[in-house]
DNA sequence: GCCCAGGCGTCCC
DNA sequence: GGGACGCATGGG
C-alpha cells in the first residue's frame, strides 16, 4: 500500500516521543505496533511511504491510527500564517510529524511511566511490560502484578501508581471508556483523579490517547522553550485545536537543536 | 561522584 | 496557591 503525503514521516514520527514502540528495522523501514498487532512501514523517498501490509488492513486500522483522516496541511498553513519564526522553523524541520491516535489505556500507563525519565528508557520499561509481545497487557492483566514485580521491569518508583491505577480501572470504580465521552476539560480532571497523574501526564493521555488536540502538555523540554524563546510567555490557547499539535512541532524541533542555541 | 530525563505527591508556609 | 524535597533508574 503505497501512502504520498507531504505531512507523515514515520522516521519522525518514531522519534518524536509520543508513542514508544516504533522500531527502525532497517535504514528506511520502522515496524509500528499497536492494536495488538503491527506494520512495517517503509519510507521511500520523503512524503512517500510504503505499508507493507493489504489495502483492507491500511484502511482498517492504520489509516486511522496514523490520523490520516486530518488534514495536516492546513493545520500548518494555519500555524504559518502567524509568522511566528520559531513556529515556521518548528514545521519546517518536523513537517512530518502528526498526532497518533492511540489506545488511551496504553498511553495512560505509558506517560505514567515517562514522568521522570528518558525516551529510551520508556521504551525499555514498556517493552518488558508488554512482554516482548504484540499485546499491550490490560488493566485485568496488570491488576494482578505486585508492586514487587513491577519494580522488576526497572519502573522504580511508579510501580506503586501502576498498580494503583490498573487496580482501579480493572474493578471498574476508574470507568476509562467514560472517559472518551467528556470534553477535554472534565476529561483532565478525571485523568488527575488517579495517583501518579498529574497535570502533565493527563494532558499526554488527553492528547495522545482521546485526541484532545487542544491540550497542551508541558515538560521541562516545552517549559525551557517557553522561557528562552518566548520570555516566559506562551498563549497556546490562541490555537485552539491545534495546540497540541503545535507542542509536538516545537517539542521535536527543540529536541534536535545543538545545546546553547 | 554529579546532572538529567515528556513529574508527581507530600509537606509546609 | 506556591515552593522545596524525595523519589528509582539508566546514561552521559
Amino acid at each position: 500500500m503505497y501512502v504520498s503525503n507531504d505531512s507523515f514521516c514515520i522516521q519522525q514520527i518514531a522519534d518524536s516521543g509520543q508513542c514508544f514502540r516504533i522500531y527502525q528495522l532497517t535504514d528506511n523501514i520502522w515496524r509500528v505496533i499497536a492494536k495488538g498487532k503491527h506494520v512495517d512501514v517503509q519510507e521511500l523517498k520523503k512524503g512517500q511511504h510504503k505499508f507493507l501490509c493489504s489495502d483492507d488492513d491500511f484502511y482498517s486500522t492504520w489509516y486511522d491510527y496514523f490520523d490520516f483522516g486530518t488534514n495536516y496541511g492546513h493545520i500548518k498553513d494555519m500555524i504559518l500564517s502567524q509568522n511566528d519564526p520559531y513556529l515556521i522553523n518548528a514545521i519546517k524541520f518536523g513537517y512530518g510529524i502528526r498526532i497518533l491516535r492511540q489506545d488511551c489505556w496504553e498511553a495512560l500507563i505509558s506517560f505514567v511511566i515517562s514522568q521522570q525519565n528518558n525516551i529510551p528508557n520508556i521504551r525499555k520499561v514498556i517493552k518488558k511490560l508488554c512482554c516482548n509481545s504484540e499485546q499491550f497487557p490490560s488493566a485485568d492483566v496488570l491488576k494482578n502484578y505486585s508492586i514487587d514485580e513491577l519494580r522488576d521491569l526497572r519502573m522504580g518508583y511508579r510501580a506503586e501508581y501502576i498498580h494503583d491505577i490498573a487496580q482501579r480501572v480493572a474493578s471498574g470504580k476508574f470507568d476509562l471508556n467514560a472517559l472518551k465521552n467528556l470534553p477535554y476539560s472534565e476529561a483532565l480532571k478525571k485523568l488527575m483523579t488517579l495517583h501518579g497523574v498529574g497535570v502533565k501526564v493527563a494532558n499526554c493521555v488527553a492528547l495522545f490517547g482521546l485526541h484532545h488536540t487542544e491540550a497542551f502538555p508541558i515538560d521541562v523540554w516545552i517549559n525551557r522553550i517557553i522561557q528562552k524563546r518566548y520570555s516566559g510567555r506562551f498563549d497556546y490557547s490562541k490555537f485552539g485545536n491545534a495546540a497540541g499539535i503545535i507542542q509536538q512541532y516545537m517539542y521535536f524541533y527543540e529536541r534536535s537543536l545543538p545545546v546553547d542555541t
